[in-house]
DNA sequence: CCATGTGAAAGTCTTCACAGCG
DNA sequence: CGCTGTGAAGACTTTCACATGG
């Protein structure tokens, strides 16, 4: 893990790990750079460079041992861990956030859901996190092992909310909120920004009927 | 709109929308791309490179007017035209989005949920979207004029229900289920994969442990 | 022989630096 | 003068092509 991995190397190891789960069920003992490849529309040296940052991986004639790749690439995505995520925000979005069975199944534990409304706080998303006041975040970050916040709260509140997570000790953040946020440089903010997705889709319509492509 | 703009230029179209009403609304007449820069943490060149793919949009020494740029990217976004969106899957994650404040803002109409399940036919998101059977997709879309498809079903289903999306004429689908799927080239596919936002925030946590930075 | 690992080439995106114009 | 628009340079990412080794 010695030179800088990029982004878009991370992303792709994440789709290359729920692969190996699905090819490991199935019995599969071995997978070459090519079926990968194919798998998700890559080229086949991609591949064997995204793996190639984190050792020799592959046995040359042979491919990928599937048990040993999936082993090597969780322990680099840190997710042989069991991290503790909160969802900020117990609106409609954070709640189905919290519920969403991919987390769990990729092995995160979604401990906590907060909120600044009186009548949520001590109640329970459907398959039972509990909501808290966001004055407790500090407390309860700190004994459940909180590592991870993801700000599903209206654009208004983000950046405040932000910073109470920062202040809270948490280093990781996933913002759905639209808009800029500020996060000091020892945190590492993700955003998914479901308007831009949207207006991307908007925009290719509007090209392909102009006659551009999109 | 020549030359082919990539999806990097437009994801940052939106943000500059997003940006330009707020300004608007302030009653802020011309901002400068170094203005627009210091918003978004870019490089101004990188702004007026983004905008000069469409014409001389700005005025020199003064910048870009407002409400003209304002005007100017959301015919370009196809922001003009309230695009009629349906959602596929009533879960937790689907009715979320039906009711995102966010996709109404931005002046797109959220007409319909879709599900397979007799209970939920029938019912309404808490805004009154209009859950309907998956078997109704084609004759709704084309009644409702819907040209934007949002998928949030599991991803065992995600393949026949975005081929189900695209039999009934639509042309461009965000996804929000994990794994790859396939369309056929003239249908844009935008995954938005929750999965890998967060794992990448492991990796990160992951590396800044073991010394690395992420 | 076959598939990996990897320099070199190609392609894409961003930043620099400055000419051009209101 | 100030800020846009843009060619050229730089940085980053992907693909090619092949040497390497089980």
């Amino acid at each position: 893990m010695r030179d800088e991995i990029s982004e878009h190397t991370t992303n792709r190891l994440s789709l290359y790990v729920r692969f190996l789960n699905e090819l490991d069920e199935k019995g599969v003992r071995t997978v070459s750079s090519s079926v990968l490849a194919g798998q998700f529309g890559l080229n086949a040296a991609l591949i064997r460079k995204d793996l190639a940052h984190f050792g020799d991986l592959g046995v040359r004639g042979v491919g990928y041992v599937v048990k040993d790749l999936r082993r090597e690439l969780q322990a680099i995505l840190g997710l042989d861990r069991k991290l503790a995520v909160s969802i900020i925000g117990a609106g409609n979005l954070g709640l189905a956030l919290a519920d969403y069975p991919g987390f769990r199944r990729e092995g995160f534990r979604i401990v906590a859901l907060f909120d600044t409304l009186r009548e949520k706080v001590g109640q329970e998303s459907r398959t039972g996190v509990r909501i808290y006041d966001i004055q407790e975040l500090r407390e309860v970050a700190h004994r459940e092992g909180i590592t991870i916040a993801v700000i599903a709260v209206p654009a208004a509140s983000a950046q405040q909310v932000v910073s109470t997570v920062v202040e809270a000790g948490i280093r990781a953040v996933l913002n759905f909120s639209p808009g800029a946020l500020r996060v000091p440089p020892d945190v590492k903010l993700k955003s998914v920004d479901l308007t831009v997705s949207l207006e991307s889709l908007s925009f290719y319509l509007a090209s392909v009927e102009s006659g551009g492509r999109g």
